[in-house]
DNA sequence: TATAAAGTAGAGAATACTTTTTTTCTTGTC
DNA sequence: GACAAGAAAAAAAGTATTCTCTACTTTATA
């Protein structure tokens, strides 16, 4: 019996259309896409989509999974200086990762191809809310702060700016935004010895 | 000759396709609704649409201009509390009105039916910037705050809050989500005698 | 009653997503 | 190295829906 192993070629193209889906999702949103754009992005036919993915929704699905896997700070931390790593990380990574671009544009339309529970505003609202979670710990926080209310404002901060950013300058001050962001943040969240001490810079979002 | 002049069947009908296309394009996004389910939903044909409108694009482009008219804050006010007062009247007026929710809805897909300088960002950002210079000329605000900074910053987290609120509570949530963003922002922006004075609650947002 | 406005009904051409069929390529075995 | 078998992709077809436009009919006004 002949047995034969997935094909590097398979995994190639199916790189390749998850990169193609990522484009044409970011630029065109999750109805406005259309299979036969994604396939001619990637310079392939309706038959290799539909042997790779078994539908258009599905493809969706796997590239909004892929995110948080993919915003990785490039110098380890902990509690706030982390969450702070986290935003520049994913702000600088969405200038040119077209997954990350496409998981930015999908936000609303997730409901159509997500189940309530994966969607991803919960997925980055429990990072963050890990890392608050140590920030108190290590008393870094004002006294009584709300840190689900504090999570779930930076994830809605973040998602909102970077609409704007989209829109008026195709994403390119989405980093600056992200840090003008903590600095009038902070003052309200930390206590000021833990805010004068975290970094910012390109250096946190890229390293050095 | 024979002069005619609107008669106010068209009027209502006009009506009630702007409502049922907010329905449509608030759920559907603007791709995803269908001409035909506008119709439907108005209880008309494809014809009525036809006749009041030019296009799909043109009935889109309408619905989002419309926005900022409704949104009146049912007390007077003026600097920092004017903006507080147009962000909570915008959420409590998002929890019912369908022209305000496709508003949010259509944001990222504006770009196929507005031109580039109408978009919803910039005339929000505008109108709270004017509240921002008020607040600056009354000593509100803290020295060296960059107004037009914090003005993105708010538009930005009430857009994403808008869109968290949608997906975890129907948006039932939101007038206390764009309060908590308040709180959370004042410390870094206003004076604390300014900040202090500032009402929030129902009562700014709906009337007494 | 005549005229224009407002709506209905339906057609057309394009495109949508998906499935099925056919071809090409790759791999393992002899 | 040739051959067989299955994986991968192309090609084509199917079914449904898309947006828009063009008659035609009803309704209201003057």
């Amino acid at each position: 019996m002949t047995r034969t192993v997935k094909q590097d070629r398979a995994v190639r193209t199916r790189a390749a259309l998850i990169r193609a889906g990522a484009e044409v999702f970011g630029e065109c949103g999750f109805a406005g896409a259309s299979v036969t754009k994604i396939a001619d992005r990637a310079g392939l036919t309706l038959g290799a989509v539909y042997f790779h993915f078994k539908s258009k929704e599905e493809l969706a699905r796997l590239i909004v999974a892929e995110q948080p896997k993919l915003v990785v700070p490039p110098q380890p931390s902990q509690g706030l200086q982390h969450a702070v790593d986290v935003t520049l990380t994913w702000a600088y990574q969405l200038l040119d990762d077209p997954v990350l671009i496409a998981g930015a544009r999908l936000v609303m339309d997730q409901d159509q191809f997500v189940p309530p529970e994966e969607n991803s505003h919960q997925q980055w609202t429990q990072i963050l809310l890990r890392d608050f979670q140590v920030a108190e710990r290590r008393r870094e926080l004002r006294a009584g702060a709300d840190i689900q209310a504090i999570a779930r404002l930076i994830v809605s901060t973040c998602t909102g700016a970077q609409m704007h950013a989209h829109m008026e300058s195709g994403r390119a001050d989405l980093p600056h935004r992200v840090e003008e962001m903590w600095q009038v943040l902070l003052p309200g969240i930390a206590v000021p010895s833990a805010a004068k001490k975290l970094e910012f810079g390109e250096d946190r979002g890229r390293g050095r």
